[in-house]
RNA sequence: GGGGAUGUAGCUCAGUUGGGAGAGCGCGGCGUUCGCAACGCCGAGGCCGGGGGUUCGAAUCCCCUCAUCUCCA
């Protein structure tokens, strides 16, 4: 009997849910307090904070299958991935935890019963390996479990010994391996575990927590220690399915099946072909996981490591011949394989998929850009009779064009004349790399909180049906420290036991207001107020007057306007995500909001534009929801139910056990956090005021609420009736009005300008009676004194007077205000004697200016009118030179 | 967060130490044709992304800004 991937996934989970384990669901792939990790990579992510005491929660013994994403960062297996048999981007991470609860032996009975009774795995075959001088480890695999002494191997902190950093918890680690057997091996007679062979499968890895090393280096004993476990699922399903490599289990090799359909290549037809067919299925379950989690492909953090991975998928694709958009026909295989253990990503697949195709056509632009200026670059290498291409080129292709280096190289290998300076692209790339470090901020919790939020403190908000409450001071923070008072004019940060306002979350800003004690002798005035990751909601503002002290009774009172503005704001978006969804599709997710109390901001994932008359649309179905005066629902249910019930959740946010779910009739239904009005006829008016782009494929709206709302459109009613009272029109006719105004402007200034040379011309006498002109050389000179305002209106009359004269030399001169314009034509036979630009520059001397042009053509200008017409006299004496 | 590139006609793009804004496709008219395609002739269409500066003069040089592409972290 053979389980599947998705058995092999179950069964953990219920095995440790019966050993009275948690089941918690995986966490997004972006992590949701740890700005300094790009990725969820590993099972224990989203119990960091327990780990260290920052976080508490209502158990001491979880289990998970957590999604994990390896690439960019410190753990970056991008570059091996399709060339071993078990390198990935994206996995998934089993794992049981224990906080302070049960430890070593628990956690080894465990792991060994699990495999071998729960999965079958011949005990004779199980290899184990411990810490150097971790003697407690090794005595309960020897005598408790029976594995014998041969079996089992001491390894260095290299190997054995785990930390989550320079500082914090750690500990030695126990790994079990599977001997899969001498035909897997390297055949060397001293073969046994920790071979680099692949005889050997790490396959489940013990963390013992226990000590915590501080920044000396002295590593303390924690007062709990804890357990955390790590057994790579794909790994896992190779193993009971007895199939050579992860990408042979029933949870990848479907997708190479499409490959193989799509490209009409067969695996197995030569080493090139194995490779791009892993890499291809390896990556579009990445490329899937991180999109269904809203990452989008972009060209920075998170963003551009998506992208990296699906562009390099994209380009195996074409060493196997596929070159039109496949990537994500093979992400629909990985909805399919995952839809019972991850429904929420096959519900978001139209949005995944058009994502996919729109970053394959990017790509295939780019490439087409690219391949057209290296084309242009090598021949021209060609024609100078250059054979290297240099560094600095090769970088510069793929630096500013995005142009991969690899498909270079195969251009190249077409071309066997030239080779490439790699090592020069190298240097340029470091050089790179040194330039753009920077060290990534990231301001934490403050220490002042961590006591608090270890004792598993969360401010108890209350703030969704009142404005006002009396509360206790828990604690103060000034300047970052723990202080027991803080008196007039110091900035302040409280914690109280209790509060109505809300602290910034889900988009919606921080509650305003003020803090009363002591009969009203304090006061403080709170400007912002937050959240922190573990829910403490922390007020920040200033003391206005008194003192206030720890333990402090006060009463808090919200700022009433801003509290009920903020509330219609956030109801209206609401109805907006709802609304956009109906209008524009599935595909619309939520990529961010900023509800405050002057206004709202939604950002969602759009390919296009949206044209007027969708957006004015839009708002009259916004407006008819209103009018409907749709009371507002709140319940609380547990995390599951709530997507049972088909909840719009948002990727980023990070949601407990218990959530609240808001909604409007059957209309909308969010998971939802932030305050509401409790009937949408308060918002009393819904108006867009801007759409806009803030990335590729994602779109903004801005509008207003309420009175906002009405004072924009009165505003802008204003001055219309303002323009249309300027132009003596009813404002229905302005649009026709204002275009005629406008067109008959253009007509104007056109017939202004055919004028003005007409009368340059008259006044200039363009029928040449000779009048002016001079012999000089035999050639015919003419300097003249002109009208003309603009340096074009200049060139034309030059024209003129060159076609009478036919063959000679003009040079004419114009003021123009505080300025001289000078011109100097030289007609095309005399070109090879006379240069215009030279003739004007020696003219413009005298003007105070300077210039230059062609050889029958030049231009140029002075600051000094009054000496113009010395200038022109001059040019006689200039041309016989 | 730090670099690089691009922004010119409806579209794709030229524009060479700063000196007359262009081509191809598309569009309109006329011609050829029974009609269409094709072809020929003529024509319309541009704050050269926006703002500031240097200069006698800026699509071109400098600074700022916006948008798009791209690399690195």
């Amino acid at each position: 009997m053979t389980m599947t991937g998705n058995e092999v996934r179950k069964k953990f989970l219920d095995y440790f849910q019966k050993h009275g384990h948690k089941v918690v669901r995986s966490s997004s792939l972006v992590p949701s307090d740890d700005p300094t990790l790009l990725f969820t990579n590993a099972g224990m992510v989203q119990f960091k904070r327990i780990f260290i005491g920052e976080e508490y929660r209502g158990y001491s013994r979880a289990t998970s299958s957590q999604k994990c994403v390896r690439a960019g960062g410190k753990h970056n297996d991008l570059e091996n991935v399709g060339y071993t048999a078990r390198h990935h981007t994206f996995f998934e991470m089993l794992g049981n935890f224990s906080f302070g609860d049960y430890f070593k032996e628990k956690a080894i009975e465990f792991g060994w019963d699990l495999l071998t009774n729960g999965y079958g795995l011949d005990p004779n075959k199980l290899w184990v390996s411990i810490y150097l001088d971790d003697d407690e480890a090794y005595d309960i695999w020897n005598r408790q479990i029976g594995v014998p002494a041969d079996r089992i191997k001491r390894f260095g902190e290299k190997d054995n010994f785990w930390a989550m950093g320079e500082t914090g918890p750690c500990g030695p680690c126990s790994e079990i391996h599977l001997d899969r057997g001498v035909s897997y091996g390297c055949g060397k007679p001293d073969c046994t575990l920790g071979c680099e062979c692949d005889r050997f499968l790490e396959i489940w890895n013990l963390v013992f927590m226990q000590f915590n090393r501080d920044v000396s280096g002295k590593m303390v004993p924690l007062p709990k220690p804890s357990i955390d476990t790590g057994l790579g699922l794909e790994r896992m399903a190779a193993i009971v399915q007895d199939v050579p490599t992860n990408f042979d289990t029933d949870l990848i090799y479907p997708i190479m099946n499409k490959v193989e359909n799509l490209s009409g290549k067969e695996l197995g037809e030569s080493y090139e072909t194995d490779v791009a067919m892993k890499v291809i299925a390896d990556h579009c379950r990445a490329t899937a996981f991180l999109i269904g989690d809203g990452i989008l492909p972009s060209n920075d953090g998170r963003g551009y490591v998506l992208r990296r991975i699906m562009r390099r998928a994209i380009r195996y694709g074409r060493n196997i011949g596929l070159v039109r958009p496949f990537l994500h026909q093979t992400a629909e295989v990985v909805f399919k394989i995952m839809k019972s253990a991850y429904p929420e990503l096959s519900d978001a697949s139209a949005f995944i998929t058009n994502v996919v195709k729109n970053e394959e056509i990017r790509f295939a632009e780019t490439l087409d850009h690219g391949l057209k200026i290296l084309d242009e670059t090598l021949s021209e290498m060609t024609a100078k009779g250059k054979t290297k291409v240099p560094g600095d080129v090769i970088f510069k292709l793929y630096d500013t064009y995005g142009f991969p280096v690899d498909i270079i190289k195969d251009v190249i290998r077409d071309n066997k004349a030239l080779t490439l300076d790699m090592q020069g692209f190298e240097h340029n790339m470091q050089h790179q790399r040194e330039r753009s470090r920077s060290v990534a901020a990231f301001s934490g919790v403050s220490d002042a909180y961590k006591d608090l939020t270890a004792k598993g403190f969360k401010s108890d908000f209350v703030g969704y049906d009142q404005i006002s409450a009396n509360a206790k001071v828990v604690l103060i923070v000034k300047d970052g420290t723990v202080v027991s008072e803080a008196g007039e004019r110091d900035p302040v940060e409280i914690v109280t036991d209790l509060t109505p306002f809300y602290g910034e979350a889900g988009g919606q800003v921080g509650d305003t207001g003020k803090i009363y004690g002591n009969n009203n002798h304090l006061k403080i005035d709170i400007t912002d107020t937050v959240k922190d990751p573990t829910g403490l909601i922390i007020h920040k503002g200033v003391v206005i007057s008194g003192t206030v002290r720890k333990n402090d009774s006060v009463c808090l009172k919200v700022n009433q306007e801003k509290r009920i503005n903020t509330s219609l704001n956030h109801t209206a978006t609401h109805l907006l995500h709802a609304v956009l969804r109906n209008t524009l599709g599935d595909h619309v997710k939520q990529a961010g909001s900023r509800v405050s109390s002057d206004r709202l901001r939604f950002d969602f994932a759009h390919f296009t534009q949206i044209d007027r008359e969708t957006l004015e649309n839009i708002e009259q179905q916004v407006n008819d929801q209103i009018r409907e005066n749709i009371p507002l629902e709140v319940a609380e249910m547990d995390a599951e139910d709530a997507f049972k019930t088909g909840a719009t959740a948002l990727f980023e946010e990070k949601y407990g056990d218990r959530v609240r779910v808001v909604s409007l009739s059957d209309f909308s239904n969010e998971l939802c956090g932030g305050t509401h009005t409790n009937q949408t006829g308060n918002i009393g008016l819904f108006k867009i005021i801007s759409e806009t782009s803030v990335a590729s494929g994602i779109r903004r709206i801005e509008a207003l609420t309420g009175k906002a709302a009405l004072e924009f459109v009165q505003r802008h009613e204003r001055i219309l009736h303002d323009i249309a009272l300027m132009v003596r029109e009813k404002p229905e006719a302005l649009e026709q009005r204002v275009k005629k105004m406008l067109d008959g402007q253009k007509s104007l200034e056109k017939e202004v300008e055919k004028l003005k040379s007409r009368i340059a011309s008259i006044s200039a006498g363009i029928d040449v009676a000779g009048d002016g002109i001079q012999s000089v050389n035999g050639i015919k000179v003419l300097t003249k004194r002109v009208s003309a305002d603009k340096p074009a209106a200049l060139r034309e009359l030059a024209d003129k007077f060159r076609d009478k004269l036919q063959s000679g030399i003009v040079v004419l001169g114009s003021t123009a205000g505080p300025k001289v314009l000078l011109i100097t034509v030289v007609s095309k036979d005399l070109t090879g004697r006379y240069h215009a630009g030279n003739i004007i520059k020696q003219v413009a001397g005298y003007v105070g200016g300077g210039g230059g042009g062609r050889p029958d053509m030049a231009q140029a200008g002075g600051t000094q009118p009054e000496n113009l017409d010395m200038a022109l006299e001059k040019v006689p004496e200039i041309i016989r030179n």
